[in-house]
DNA sequence: CATTCCCGCCACCGG
DNA sequence: CCGGTGGCGGGAATG
């Protein structure tokens, strides 16, 4: 059929084409294409002109004179055709104009329709085009289906939120693992697999892992016309959510379209590995690579291994914090009780059940989680009854404006912007965000020396029957394996922040944990405490490295046990029977999340419609909508609600966390900023920096910091070597950013954040992992192979090659055997 | 030749 | 039953 077809129609559009047929019903001439464009701010030209090859660029400029000059009035179609490029109907750029057609984050009150066919009519491209954008926009929740040719545009308000979403799924997916596992396989190819230890692991994995996964819905619109989400969302989406979550999950987020085509087939079907089939994927990916570099999440690089290059993707968006919104619930719960804990839980059962699992037996829980789980509860308790908690302060303001905060959090926008004050335009952007996101300066601390997992004995763990409604708290604590660290955010604003934080786990820099402070770090420092029976205070600098990686992949694993608990739980989700049940269990805890009957995770954030479509009926719908209503998104306002709902209203609304003040998500830059500012001596002009004095300062005041300790601003950096080469800025920006880490307290340790160790942490904690020692970590392994490393130990010796070792004070350059290159 | 990925046929599905 | 959706794969551009 095509064969024949396709051929004709070829040679006859491009020939055609080429001259200047075009049958296009539109009307009005699109032209848009010319510079003329608008393109939404900087960013998209930039975009646009990096996307650009630099013939093409010529070839338009070439193009501009010989059609006229920039005249307005366009000569028609003529030139139209002249560009048969095909750059300039890739769907990247395509996607730009579409971009470029709403704002980043629209008001509430706007009415941001988009139609597909005046989209489409417009951009001047067939509608089949449209649909590839929209569906991964659909995917990272930035539009939503209303009706048949109408979508609702959300821009990037809750795309921080849909990233942590994507990343909980993805880690409970145990992506990590998944890549780690086709990486070595693919290593060893032919070597057999029939290794008697891969082989344990690797059919471990096959069988289990890979679950089929529906698409992940957040918060606030799916529900809607049921129609509308009908199920049966088939690849384009999910796949979309699944390629992102690749990256979330893995520590350089690095991803190479193999790898990712192979996991996101391997799902389905074990892999037989189909030729014809991979080759789909890997186009289709191409696709939803295009939009996502588009909307600047992700860029095209290349690694190169041992194999050769390859072509991969590096994400660039926002790096999706632990769960700051966990944090904040968990601080705020105390004084809030609610039913919002819950959000958490059913999230956790949502993401499950998109994944289903074959193997129920599988889960297994690891005593350490369990103990995880419980510690955490102990300092929630303590937490609440601790009088410095952080918890009052979001008591305190009702409102659920952040006007309310107390003075010294208003204080921290203020230093924030004199921190920006040196960038030209970024500062500006900045600025404005400033508005509408918080601030983040996550702060980590590493941990010099690699540790034996755990030291915890199995039997202290007490099991606990319930799901723990806690663990609201915990995914605060989950970092992603790489980082270790806790870090505390600061809302700024309300929850919908959209504010992107850019925790980039690069440059993680964590504080020792104080003893008082807030809640979230206490959490932190006891649950590792708890776990590893060692160290009471946590406080201490000396063991925090480990400890903190301890806790982080405690965490990790904990949410997994949770959520599989969740799982074993008879029907939870659809039973109304459970879902009260839920709701007694977790009504102290908060979380953000509210448990939907659709089985969906709807976020606070968006709500809007959802109070009042949804609702009324069931009560399952009544619970759901009920929060739903509570949470409605800052922007728009309060609704009323009912005492109970005001609660957790508020909580979500304060999210004070202890400390994290993020940047807002556009300026991904802002976490660089912190970091060149850091050395700026060395650093080119790029002006100003946040003085140490100020992070000092803010630190202190927030709590995090004892008042003594100060966070200089580091000479070190210095030492960093600097490289003119874009990629390699990155790299140096990271380690500067350590080194200042390691500065700060002789204690504290710099921190490489591909660090081997939490992820072998992680991995032993896994149940699902045979008895054996271990593979070699997910990050190490990507970035560092080590021949015979796999069953080294838990030592970080894994790196065969001493990149991994980290020593406190010490910068810590790795060397990546992997390199990765700009296109 | 390899990589990237545009184009558009046509199955499907929701109204 | 029809028109909107969107899977899917050929094979053209590009590298």
């Amino acid at each position: 059929r095509n064969v024949l077809e396709t051929p004709l129609k070829q040679a006859a559009t491009s020939q055609s084409v080429l001259t200047e047929i075009q049958p296009l019903t539109t009307p009005p001439k699109p032209k848009e294409t010319p510079p003329a464009d608008p393109w939404t701010p900087t960013s998209n030209l930039k975009m646009l002109i990096s996307a650009a090859s630099p013939e093409i660029r010529s070839r338009d400029q070439r193009r501009e004179l010989s059609n006229n000059t920039r005249d307005e009035h366009l000569s028609g179609d003529e030139y139209e055709k002249s560009h048969p490029s095909r750059k300039e109907k890739s769907l990247g750029l395509l996607c730009h104009k579409f971009l470029a057609r709403y704002p980043d984050y629209p008001s509430t009150a706007e009415n941001n329709y988009i139609c597909l066919d005046e989209v489409a009519e417009e951009l001047n491209v067939e509608r089949r085009r449209i649909y590839d954008i929209v569906n991964v926009l659909e995917s990272l929740h930035m539009v939503s289906r209303l009706a048949k040719n109408r979508y609702a545009w959300h821009g990037r308000h809750n795309l921080s939120k849909t990233l942590q979403a994507l990343k909980k799924v993805g880690e409970e997916n145990k992506y990590t693992q998944q890549i780690q596992m086709i990486k070595r396989r693919e290593h060893e190819h032919e070597f057999d697999f029939d290794g008697e230890r891969n082989e344990d692991m690797a059919r471990s994995f096959g069988s289990i892992e890979h679950s089929e996964m529906s698409f992940v819905e957040l918060p606030g619109m799916e529900f809607r016309a049921a129609s509308v989400n009908s199920r049966k969302d088939k690849s384009l989406r999910v796949m979309s959510q699944k390629f992102v979550m690749l990256f979330l999950v893995s520590s350089p987020q690095i991803v190479s379209l193999e790898v990712a085509a192979k996991i996101l087939i391997g799902e389905d079907q074990l892999e037989d590995l189909d030729k014809s089939k991979f080759k789909t994927k890997i186009r289709r990916l191409y696709d939803i690579a295009n939009v996502l570099s588009s909307l600047e999440l992700i860029k095209k690089v290349h690694v190169t291994e041992e194999r050769g290059r390859k072509p991969a993707f590096k994400w660039t968006g926002p790096a999706v914090l632990p769960n700051t919104q966990d944090t904040k619930l968990e601080m705020t719960s105390t004084t809030c009780p609610s039913p919002i804990a819950d959000s958490i839980a059913s999230k956790e059962q949502c993401s499950k059940n998109l994944f289903p699992s074959r193997g129920k037996q599988n889960f297994t829980r690891h005593p350490s989680l369990i103990k995880l789980v419980k510690s955490i509860e102990n300092d929630r308790r303590k937490i609440q009854s601790a009088p410095t908690s952080p918890v009052k302060i979001s008591a305190t303001g009702t409102d659920p404006n952040f006007s309310a905060f107390p003075s010294q959090m208003a204080t921290v926008p203020a230093i924030a912007e004199q921190q920006l004050e040196g960038q030209p335009k970024k500062a500006q952007e900045l600025k404005m965000k400033w508005s509408g996101s918080a601030l983040e300066l996550s702060l980590s601390e590493a941990a010099p020396k690699p540790e034996a997992p755990r030291n915890v004995a199995p039997s202290q763990q007490p099991s606990l029957g319930l799901c723990p409604p806690s663990h609201s708290a915990v995914p605060p604590l989950i970092l992603p394996h790489p980082h270790s660290g806790v870090s505390y955010a600061i809302y700024l604003h309300p929850s919908q922040a959209h504010a992107v934080t850019t925790y980039n786990p690069s440059f993680v820099l964590q504080p020792l944990p104080c003893a008082n402070v807030t809640g979230a770090k206490s959490l932190n420092s006891k649950a590792l405490t708890t776990i590893t029976t060692e160290e009471g205070d946590s406080h201490i600098a000396t063991d925090e490295p480990s400890k903190s990686l301890t806790a982080k992949e405690r965490a990790t694993v904990k949410s997994e046990t949770l959520s599989q608990r969740c799982l074993k739980r008879p029907q939870a989700l659809q039973e109304n029977n459970s879902i009260k049940r839920f709701r007694s269990d977790e009504e102290n805890l908060d979380t953000s999340l509210t448990f939907f009957p659709s089985g969906y995770l709807i976020p606070l954030t968006q709500c809007t419609h959802g109070n009042k479509a949804g609702v009324s009926n069931k009560e399952k719908a009544g619970i759901c909508s009920v929060q739903h209503t509570t949470y409605s998104s800052p922007i728009a306002g309060v609704i009323p609600v009912t005492a109970s709902e005001l609660k957790a209203v508020n909580i979500p609304a304060f999210h004070i966390t202890p400390f994290n003040i993020m940047l807002s998500p556009t300026s991904i830059a802002a976490a660089p900023v912190l970091s060149s500012s850091c050395l700026s001596s060395s650093n080119t002009g790029s002006a100003h920096n946040p003085s140490p004095s100020v992070l000092n300062f803010t630190l202190q005041h927030v709590g995090l910091i004892p008042a003594g300790v100060q966070v200089p601003a580091n000479p070190a950096l210095r030492h960093a070597p600097l490289s003119s080469q874009p990629e390699n800025v990155n790299l140096q920006e990271e380690k500067i950013f350590l080194t200042s880490c390691g500065n700060l307290k002789p204690e504290f340790t710099l921190f490489f954040p591909f660090s081997i160790k939490s992820s072998h942490f992680l991995s032993s904690l896994q149940p699902p992992v045979p008895k054996e020692p271990q593979e070699p970590q997910p990050l190490t392994e990507n970035f560092f192979r080590t021949p015979g490393g796999p069953n080294t130990g838990s030592s970080l010796s894994a790196n065969s090659d001493g990149t991994e070792r980290i020593s406190q004070g010490t910068l810590y350059i790795p060397q990546r055997k992997l390199e990765v290159s700009e296109d």
